[in-house]
DNA sequence: ACCGTTTCCGCAAACGGTTGCGGTGGAAAA
DNA sequence: TTTTCCACCGCAACCGTTTGCGGAAACGGT
């Protein structure tokens, strides 16, 4: 049996079709006992407007695309979360496209989040991204953009960021402060202007404090580099405290650690830029400043409703800083200066 | 400046749109040089097929549903992994949709999908859930269903799971082989079939083995439930192995024996089904048996396309299972019986 | 030169709903 | 009783694209 149209409910209420449509959306031009009668003839034939007609003809989608590198464990299911949050209450849906870390992945995403008619988007660039002129499409067809986490220059689309260099030096100067005095900062790729700026924060940190403290920079984007960049380090260099700014490095360092059987924090303090979860299964809990996937999810998604709803006077790009808290937990002890 | 429709093209080219819509698909009903001057003007007018209208007029979407109930970090990143690299094959989209854990939203989440027009529908069933009155709507309107993991008794629609009680019970083999004689087991929420069958799983190993080997069931369907629950049963028990039936309650179970200062595998031995990453993070790494999201996402799309492009005849619901392969890691050890 | 084929293209309906506008009938106002 | 005014509903166009069918012109065969 076809699904019901409301052509069949015209039919059966002998009534005309507009005035199904007016009836079934309360419009006052009809009348009471039309209404219900056109009401009662819908329950009976369980009808169900058709969706798809109805974007077509408002040329609306209700689809949002989040564009996002890849979907790992780490983060990002809670800037799903936090995106979900927001568009369940705005009745929009949610098209998730994993761009694998490759731009030429990511503009075919763009595109075909265009062509399918999104109404936004919010994207976090991949590792190989340099620049934004895949994301000019969207900009052209009046699309809306967010960006978030890994973002890069341009003044063309609102970010959604937390405050990297503040971030990073913060906890840095835990470590400083808890006696630490040769240092590893673990970080992703550093083409990512999320990487270069809590680098930033990482090195000012070390020389605000004290220029003789010894800094390390290491460059890994997977649980796994960052667990061998480090490994590789230990081969001829110690340290007795390390920074690492992601989850995936943060998992990378422990593996490391474990496998030259270095005690946290006994043999070396670990503070590290997280989401939360991470940190507290592994052994001892892990002290991070709480880098929320989830405010940032919602605050994205949020921003982009503001154009959205307003139809927001193109102005100068925003960018919007999510606060953030530390935690302090066992990973860092005091140790005694020699 | 609008978008440049069909329309437009034909006005420019000097034909009708139907000229225009078979020269662009390359119909053999048009001339060559009709093709070539409608393709130039279409380049010239950047040309885009409105793809709302498209699949408006074909009742098509290229939109797969994936209702999962939580995005939380474990296993189902690895799940929209898997679901995407096949829809991305196939050209289609992917609708993520969160039930919080709740039918209502469940319900509500899958009539969305309906009247979205999803083509098909990937489900993974919420704690809540009790049985499939709210799927039939799907399968009314002839909308393929494909379960997974968290599936539950009917006739109607495809599930991909894995053997867990197979599963289960080599865990915990693992375990009475190495010498462990009092040992937990820590499941999920009892009402799912998962948790059932990795109970029952669990049990029968313990039977089999030995008779005189103590068996413990604790239920959690969170990390911190899991990490509570074995916390209050460590108050007054002692146990010398732990069963962890997925990677949330081996976390809960970490963040407990870390809590009282007991030591894997010293003091307890520790083995789980898990997607592989958490036990690859935590120290020291933890045997498990490899529940792949991964497959198991790839699986069920694939599943379900046979539906859409065989218009299958509706048959006996299929129950898939996703081979496993078990992997041993110093979580647990050998340990002399008493 | 006549007729049957091809080749190539346009007409118009259709997909399901929405909406501007115009029309009808009855009640209230004059 | 006539005019005016609502209240109420239908007509038809429209959104952008696809597609069955029919027709004109060109072509080939006899």
């Amino acid at each position: 049996m076809k699904r019901a149209t409301i052509k069949d409910i015209a039919r059966a209420a002998g009534v005309s079709t507009s005035t199904v449509s007016r009836a079934l959306h309360d419009h006052p031009d009809i009348g009471l006992a039309v209404k219900q009668k056109v009401r009662d003839v819908a329950l009976a034939l369980h009808y169900h407007p058709n969706t798809q007609a109805v974007n077509f003809r408002k040329r609306k989608s209700n689809l949002i695309g989040l564009i996002i590198p890849e979907i790992s464990m780490f983060f990002f299911p809670s800037v799903i979360r936090g995106v979900s949050s927001v568009l369940d209450e705005k009745g929009y849906q949610l098209m998730v496209l994993p761009s694998n870390e490759s731009i030429e992945k990511e503009a075919d995403n763009i595109k075909r989040c265009c062509e399918n008619g999104v109404e936004g988007l919010i994207i976090s660039l991949s590792h190989d991204t340099v620049d934004t002129k895949h994301v000019t499409q969207a900009y052209e067809m009046d699309i809306p953009v967010v960006l978030f986490d890994k973002t890069l220059d341009n003044n063309h689309f609102d970010k959604v960021v937390i405050d990297d260099m503040n971030a990073a030096a913060l906890c840095v100067q835990q470590l400083l402060e808890a006696g630490s005095r040769r240092i590893v900062g673990l970080f992703g790729n550093p083409l990512l202007h999320i990487t270069r700026n809590r680098e930033a924060g990482f090195w000012a940190a070390l020389a605000n404090y004290d220029p003789a403290v010894q800094g390390f920079s290491l460059y890994a984007s997977s649980v796994d580099a960052a667990a061998h960049a480090l490994d590789a380090l230990l081969e001829d260099t110690s340290f007795d405290g390390i920074f690492a700014m992601s989850d995936e490095t943060l998992a990378g360092a422990i593996v490391a650690l474990r496998r030259r059987r270095l005690r946290i924090p006994e043999d070396c303090s670990v503070v590290c830029i997280s989401d939360g979860a991470v940190p507290n299964i592994v052994d001892p809990p892990i002290s991070y400043l709480h880098h929320s996937g989830y405010a940032v999810g919602r605050r994205a998604a949020l921003q982009l409703f503001e154009h959205l709803e307003a139809a927001l006077t193109r102005q100068e790009a925003q960018r919007i800083i999510i606060p953030t808290d530390f935690y302090a937990q066992q990973s860092v002890m005091a140790r005694p200066l020699k």
